[in-house]
RNA sequence: GGACGGAUGGUGUAACGGUAGCACCGCGGGCUUAUACCCCGUCGCGCCAGAUCGGCGCCGUGCGCGGGUUCGAAUCCCGCUCCGUCCUCCA
């Protein structure tokens, strides 16, 4: 241990090299900036809004494109239900990258935001919260109050959207239950009423008997009932010629056997199905032989308690057309071919009632069957079905299995415990009902066609969504656009009270219309029929004059897919576009909106109301299951916005190819943040080092730039066109990755850190520093440009700090020009061999380090020994007296043929024939810039420091 | 079941059919003139060596699986697995 003056003498020593910097401090040009390190985005980003908001950007922005060319992004309403999801945050995030760059691109790109509000969701809300009241709430009240609970949720979502940075006309957006908006559907259904693509058909729903009503897949509840389990036989008909056909006349009392848990629904069986290619064998048992499938034969046979015996088999197919006997009246049954025929219970052969269950319906509709549904709304046998007309179906089970055990066609009879639908509101056991429906005709007038080739001229990204909504085109059935529901827009059909044959009459559907847009489609549900009724207006089947009003309302789908009619073409301001640039919604919306869309912009208007169509993937949780809130797996986006701010939750959405879907878990913000950090530490070292510069005054021109500032600028320059490239394709992420690299790579670990000597030591108003603050001065304002569509609070708040003139808002100013990012590529060529010959230099020094022989690479000198091209390029660069700086070394030892014994030496295995040798660089530290020198002293002004930083000083200190 | 996607290190994202790269995280070191910042190294696991360059073992080796085409495939082809969307009156 040393002795105690000794230790009190060194740190005398210590404090006084301390002053004595301090002293120097003062004469160097050190960052200052107010533009806060730490982002605190929670607190700052309010406040930017409310600037924003003062300031009326988006108005502002519109106005700053006056006249430019417009791109018309067409906002997909989101439904007026519930808080913001993750989901619809991206959605409405990326709608904002676009609109925001699309601007910055130069163009007019207005932003109407819009609600979807009618529907189901909401409905269902309101009657659940009615009870037991619902059924003695007139309709004009529910949806009194249906409208209220939109109204609500709009503005709850509004906030929330503008909360998360989106730039858009929120004082004036579009809700599909705005008057005006309701008289457009009227308008689109009159269009399609008058060229005659509606109609009205059959379709089988959910039905409640005792609520009497519809209802929908989110109505229906599944739990285990009891049923009835009955094997039915079906006499196959005496001399029947496709049976005779198949060879099989030995066999004695052919039948079809069926297995049916509703034994209700015998009397509207017709037809029998049997699945084309699996194999059924015909088994002869007690008297009679049996179709039956050759993998369930077993099974049925233990089931009717009887032994059998194979005689032969047949492909399903083989069994088609032929005719059996229904076993409770004289009527046909026929066997008909369905895929959906399972192996795994019943018989193979299955009871198909086309009035009473989905399958069966379309099978029915296959071949051409009729929808025989003879029961009525509450559930009860018409007059039709003899001996049970007015009986409740599901008490009609046990006589109907009664009825069969006498006449001998049941074979078997049991109960089964199995899942079933019921009614969410009386929890009773559903039926399944075929009812009358309006349609739209998808193939009228070649209108799947048209659509096909409409399909064809849309821009569709990415591609493969073209071939998705093209064979969904291709195969789509009619479009159902009735809904036994409250809330939504009538359909205006009347019945004749006499006949009850139903009606769409165009001038009924224009009266509906005026009125409509005057008042509201409530005045469908207030206003007598009369008053929608042209005079003289009779019921084309029998002359009856007197009508009753249709209840029904329009699928909500029909709503939005007239927002390109309601919003782009009527729009009062004539901001918006008919067709649109863009839609883009996830990638659900095949199927949906811009399905619908299309459908009714061709159909009323001949064409695709969008040139392109973007669509994102789904947001799915850690475990990359969807997120939803049954699942309980739902991130509000207000708890990212509430700990990390809207930009982090931006720049993370921006990260991501959102082409498929994305998985979001917490973990991945933390990285992401730190991504921000680095971001915007290095604006503000950009910001802190123009504190003192004033382009208007102190630029120099690029041709007066050092090499390295004008290399910087050329790299950067490439790299910004770049990622104005990526906007211009919508790649957000490769924005994000070529943005966030070029400012740790290009900037933070090369530029700034090589910088860093000349900006802080060299004359202030030189013209090295000021070469170099020119170019921080352009990578600043065109970094803030560039990252402002993603990071658009950040982007502002930093906007605020930059030194001398510039626009009120970043998001008012365009992306630079091609001409002002001038890329000097043969200056890129030689420089990315100077940045190869850094990388071998670094890795030695980083040797001296660990031998603790240095510290800072400025402690250090290099020189270097090579044969071929290289050497002369080291030698030729060396002489511009361009590397200490690029290495941040005290200077440079050129060649060297015989490396000083204390020398680290380096073999470089990327450039061949190159030998670094490195060593402790020799003189005194210049306590002002750090640099090593021998020639300290030398100034007789400046004793202590070095010639360089005398000269610096000269006209100052 | 059908249509359409997705599957690269802890995370995100790249690579004309020819060395699996970049960023972030983590870990180690340096700087204190970007002062909770910045720089460098490392980053499948384990071991050895040492002025420096490094060496060895094991598993991975394209991380969904299995085949094929090719001198050579992450990249092209085929089959399968898992996940997602739609086919359903939720929007």
């Amino acid at each position: 241990m040393a002795p105690l003056g000794r230790k009190m003498e060194l740190l005398s020593m210590a404090e006084q090299e301390k002053d004595k910097k301090a002293l120097y401090k003062d004469t160097l040009a050190l960052p200052r900036t107010d533009f806060p390190m730490k982002a605190s985005l929670v607190r700052t980003e309010p406040q930017v809004l409310a600037r924003w908001n003062e300031m009326r950007l988006y108005q502002r922005m519109r106005k700053a494109r006056e006249g430019k060319k417009k791109f018309v992004l067409h906002d997909g309403p989101p439904y007026a239900n519930g808080h913001v999801h993750l989901g619809t945050a991206l959605n409405k995030i990326l709608k904002d990258f676009i609109v925001r760059s699309r601007f910055m691109a130069g163009f007019d790109a207005p932003y109407v935001p819009g609600w979807d509000c009618h529907g189901m969701p909401i409905e269902h809300q309101i009657t659940k919260a009615l009870g037991e009241g619902l059924a003695a709430t007139p309709s004009v009240e529910i949806r009194r109050q249906c409208r209220e609970y939109a109204d609500k949720f709009v503005s709850v979502q509004r906030g929330e959207f503008i909360r998360l940075g989106v730039v858009g006309d929120w004082e004036r957006p579009y809700l599909t239950m705005s008057h005006q908006y309701e008289a457009a559907i009227l308008g689109a259904l009159l269009d399609l009423v008058k060229a005659g693509y509606i109609y009205k058909g059959l379709r089988p729903i959910h039905w409640c008997a005792t609520c009497r009503t519809a209802l929908a897949e989110a109505e229906v509840e599944y739990g285990d009932h009891e049923s009835h389990s009955i094997y039915v036989k079906f006499p196959v008909r005496p001399g029947d010629k496709r049976w005779g056909a198949l060879g099989l006349g030995d066999l004695r009392n052919p039948h079809f056997m069926i297995w049916t848990t509703t034994p209700w629904t015998i009397p509207a069986n017709l037809a029998i199905a049997v699945h084309p290619d699996l194999e059924y064998q015909l088994v002869e048992a007690g008297e009679n032989t049996y179709v039956l499938l050759s993998d369930l034969v077993p099974d049925v046979l233990k089931a009717i308690g009887m032994p059998g015996e194979v005689k032969a088999s047949r492909k399903g197919r083989e069994l088609e057309g032929v005719v059996c006997r229904h076993p409770m009246y004289d009527r046909d049954s026929v066997v008909i071919l369905a895929e959906y025929v399972t192996v795994d219970t019943g018989t193979g052969c299955v009871h198909t009632a086309p009035g009473f269950g989905a399958d069966d319906f379309e099978s029915g509709r296959k071949y051409g069957l009729d929808i025989y549904t003879p029961v009525d709304e509450a559930g009860r046998f018409t007059a039709d079905v003899p001996r049970y007309a007015g009986a409740n179906v599901f008490d009609a089970n046990d006589p109907i299995a009664e009825e069969l055990r006498a006449s001998g066609a049941l074979l078997a009879r049991g109960r089964i415990m199995h899942s079933y639908p019921h009614c969410w509101r009386c929890k009773n056991p559903l039926i399944f009902r075929a009812t009358e429906q309006w349609f739209q005709r998808i193939d009228h007038e070649g209108l799947r066609e048209r659509l096909l080739s409409e399909i064809d001229g849309v821009k569709w990204i990415p591609p493969w969504g073209k071939d998705r909504i093209r064979n969904m085109v291709l195969t789509r059935p009619d479009w159902c656009l009735s809904r036994q529901r409250y809330w939504g827009v009538p359909i205006p059909a009347v019945y004749c009270a006499k006949c009850g044959e139903a009606t769409l009459d165009a001038r009924v559907v224009e009266r509906a219309m005026k009125a409509t847009a005057a008042r509201g489609a409530d005045v469908w549900f207030t206003d007598a029929i009369g008053t929608f009724l042209p005079d003289g207006f009779a019921c084309a089947k029998c002359g009856g004059a007197e009508f009753k009003k249709e209840e029904d309302i329009l699928d909500v789908w029909f709503d939005s897919s007239v927002s390109q009619r309601a919003v782009l073409e009527e729009d009062p301001k004539k901001d918006l576009t008919w067709p649109c640039d863009m839609y883009l919604e996830a990638t659900d919306q095949h199927r949906g909106w811009f399905q619908v869309s299309l459908i009714t912009a061709a159909a009323t208007r001949g064409a695709a109301p969008y040139r392109a169509v973007l669509t994102h993937g789904l947001i799915l949780d850690e475990k990359a299951k969807k997120m939803s809130k049954s699942l309980g797996n739902v991130i509000a986006p207000e708890k990212v916005i509430e700990t990390y701010g809207a930009d982090i939750l931006r720049l993370l959405f921006a990260s991501v190819d959102y082409t498929a879907d994305i998985r979001f878990t917490k973990d991945m913000i933390g990285p992401l943040a730190e991504s921000y950090r680095k971001v915007r530490n290095t604006i503000r070292y950009m910001l802190g080092n123009l504190h003192d510069f004033d382009a208007g005054k102190d630029a120099v021109p690029v041709e007066s730039l050092l090499e390295l500032d004008r290399f910087a600028l050329s790299n950067f320059n490439m790299k910004a066109r770049r990622i104005i490239k990526a906007y211009d394709a919508y790649e957000f992420f490769a924005v994000y990755h070529s943005f966030v690299e070029l400012c740790a790579v290009d900037l933070s670990a090369f530029y700034f850190d090589v910088l860093k000597d000349r900006l802080y030591t060299a004359r202030r108003n030189g013209p090295a520093r000021r070469s170099a603050q020119t170019v921080l001065d352009h990578m600043l304002r065109t970094l803030l440009r560039l990252v402002a569509p993603i990071l658009p609070f950040s982007a502002e708040e930093a906007w605020g700090y930059v030194p001398g003139a510039r626009e009120e808002s970043v998001h008012l100013t365009a992306f630079p020009s091609a001409e002002a990012l001038a890329v000097d590529q043969s200056l890129l060529d030689e420089w990315r061999r100077v940045l190869a010959v850094r990388d071998e230099v670094l890795k030695p020094l980083e040797g001296l380090r660990k031998e603790k022989k240095i510290g800072q690479s400025l402690e250090a000198t290099w020189g270097f020994a090579a044969d071929g091209d290289i050497s002369g390029f080291i030698d030729e660069v060396g002489r511009r007296g361009i590397w200490p700086e690029v290495t941040v070394t005290s200077g440079w030892m050129g060649r060297v043929s015989e490396p000083a014994p204390d020398a680290l030496r380096h073999r470089s295995e990327a450039v061949e024939g190159l030998t670094i040798f490195v060593k402790r660089a020799p003189g005194a530290k210049c306590p002002r810039c750090w640099k090593y020198d021998e020639k300290i002293g030398n100034n007789a002004a400046h004793t202590d420091i070095c010639p360089t930083c005398a000269e610096a000083i000269a006209d100052k200190a």
